[in-house]
DNA sequence: GTGGTCTAGACCACG
DNA sequence: GTGGTCTAGACCACA
């Protein structure tokens, strides 16, 4: 359900939240469906509980999960996710298009590519 | 010239990264031109040289800069800056692209967010 | 393990890289095999861990090890090693093969002596 | 005659060195032919006296050239060149060649490539 | 306990 | 005056 890349820079829990957001966004967790415990995920994954606790806090802060006290953790709604999200990707997207157009991409080539994402996939 | 957030999670040094090559990636800092030098930047953004040196050490390796020791650093040419730069920025081009449309932002919004940018800013 | 020379005009952070290096790379330090922590190396080697780490994180960046924050350091598959290291000592062969020649070896005299180097030494 | 890189990493005078030892070493400079004079060089190549000076002085150390008071420099016999040049050569040598069979490639390639380098050239 | 970041301050090579 | 190296020692995030 989840990889994990140790030799990623990136902090452990960092990747399960980035794992966990991709499921809950893309739909592959659909809304209020429960997600695997804290226990079982860290047993699951062969990492301290600890870690796991970690990401669906800063899920949850997210407005990505809701916790409800002794029941576990619950996709939430779209609609719920925080704008701060949006903002955040439209940040990185923003950021990334005009420091490609300056090294010489043509804003063509970037719709071209939004367009073969939606395909599902880019040739590299 | 260049701005820190303190409360930032980001380290300073790549803060100061970049900041810095935004400078010479759009064409402020022109190819050959000096950059200031570790001790004046240090000073002037009260922090540390060594810091300032970490960041300035990354950005040679990028070929975003270049250093001739005793002299100082100078911007790269453009054609210099390492193309695994573009892959990076084209892997996080395609993560905001594919979750903001998860999210329910229409690919031509998207486009048409492109040609904003060229003219020089989105509405916020 | 390691053998420093101060005397030598090359850095000691140098010198600790291609220690490490010629062991990895020789297979003495096997594909994931954990090396010694820099506050260990440091303490063993009698200098500071930040010209240890300075060693780690260039060795890293050349792809011959790779880092895992708060696990240690480990030896990377050697089909990581990055191709510019080899470009690197192909330049430093022929170097040395044309400055040879021109002082009088004879080019069936190199050959023989790559012959002699995979039989495990070089008459001295 | 020489050819100065400011971006490289190596310093100027080592450059200068470089550069004269092969032009001595390769024949272009005949045994007891002379060399410009340090002014002269200096002004040719638009750069500190001092740093010229140093070149010299370590070439004479090595027995590449042999300075005569008051009339200047000459390229030395190549019979005159220190041996510790040769075994500085071999070790660079035998490194390269040890590291590149590691990362896989044949010594017979090795071989191949002195052929190749006796012809004037290697294709990349 | 591990590596990552940052500071403060020293010395050296280069030009 | 410039960058490069090294030391000593602090604090933090991660697991």
């Amino acid at each position: 359900m989840l990889e994990l890349n140790y030799r990623d820079t990136r902090p452990i829990y960092e990747q399960i939240k980035d794992g966990l957001r991709k499921l809950v966004v893309s739909g592959v967790i659909r809304q209020d469906e429960k997600l695997p415990s804290v226990r079982e995920l860290a047993s699951q994954l062969a990492i301290n509980p600890n870690t796991i606790q970690k990401a669906y806090r800063e899920l949850e802060q997210e407005g990505c999960i809701y916790t409800v006290a002794g029941k576990g953790s619950f996709a939430a709604p779209l609609s719920d996710i925080s704008s701060s999200r949006q903002t955040a990707l439209f940040k990185q997207f923003d950021g990334a298009v005009t420091e490609l157009v300056y090294l010489g991409r043509k804003p063509d080539e970037l719709k071209e590519r939004i367009d073969q994402l939606q395909q599902g996939g880019v040739q590299k």
